[in-house]
DNA sequence: TCATTAAATTGTT
DNA sequence: AACAATTTAATGA
């Protein structure tokens, strides 16, 4: 990326939300619409170049967090040096809730792994839906349930020793239909990207999807990845080496 | 709208 | 990492 530090300070700005912007927010459909209304207006919007740190780990928590647009990584600097990889953040994921509710600095670091538009609504506003909507509890409580399940699964991941499986779970992550709902049947990831996320060579990575594609679990497109199977990917299992 | 060309992405080695 | 093949996006008649 190389843009005049004008272009940079214009799209680091925060600005308000499209109404095509607004309509990609999951949790804002699940309010009634007085309440709706006023959390729309606390709602800014910012454009993330590719590389760009959303935030960093020990930075206090001024948001809550989701991408409008784009994929994101999650990730933990571990003490000996390696990075692991929690998530991969596509389009209608949002995040850091736990850190908000607690009111503590992140406890890790996510950047965008292409251009990407994060939306956020300040902690203050986020307490208030908190004592203030069932309907904002309920869907939190979802989100907070729904992503231990899904650190749990990425240690296990971490363990896998086949490509191919750990590939087919970190594709059923992104696939998640309560954290990522802007997520249809297609993913718009390149190859290249979901290599980055898993932490393996693009060619390994195209080795494994073409793998998982003979076997009829999912589909490639250019620039993304249909899902045909998601079940079949969540119980993927390696077909033992000779 | 269509044809041509450039750029991005995938598939192979 | 390099390269060829394929797909998409951009351009201009």
């Amino acid at each position: 990326m190389t843009l005049s530090p004008k272009a940079q300070a214009l799209l680091l700005r925060p600005r308000l939300p499209t109404a095509t912007e607004v309509a990609g927010i999951p949790w804002l459909r699940v309010l009634p619409l007085d309440t709706r209304e006023r959390a729309v207006a606390e709602v800014r919007v910012i454009d993330i170049a590719r590389g760009e740190q959303v935030c960093r780990h020990g930075r206090e928590a001024t948001h809550w967090l989701g991408v409008v647009n784009g994929l994101l990584k999650m990730s933990s600097d571990r003490p000996d040096g390696v990075p692991m990889t929690f998530a991969g953040l596509p389009s209608g994921a949002w995040f850091s809730e736990g850190t908000v509710l607690k009111r503590e600095p992140y406890r890790y670091n996510v950047e965008a792994l292409r251009n990407s538009v994060v939306a956020g609504i300040p902690t203050g506003t986020f307490h208030d839906l908190l004592d203030h909507s069932i309907e904002f509890n309920r869907y939190v409580m979802q989100q907070l349930n729904e992503r231990l399940g899904q650190f749990i699964a990425a240690r296990e991941i971490d363990r896998m020793t086949s490509v191919e499986e750990r590939v087919a779970r970190s594709l059923c992550a992104l696939f998640h239909p309560v954290l990522h709902p802007g997520v249809g049947q297609v993913l718009r990831i390149k190859q290249e990207e979901l290599a980055y996320l898993v932490g393996l060579s693009r060619q390994r990575v195209n080795e494994a999807l073409q793998v998982l594609q003979a076997a009829k679990l999912l589909q490639l497109e250019y620039g993304g990845v249909r899902v045909l199977d998601l079940d079949g990917l969540r119980t993927y299992a390696a077909a033992p080496s000779a």
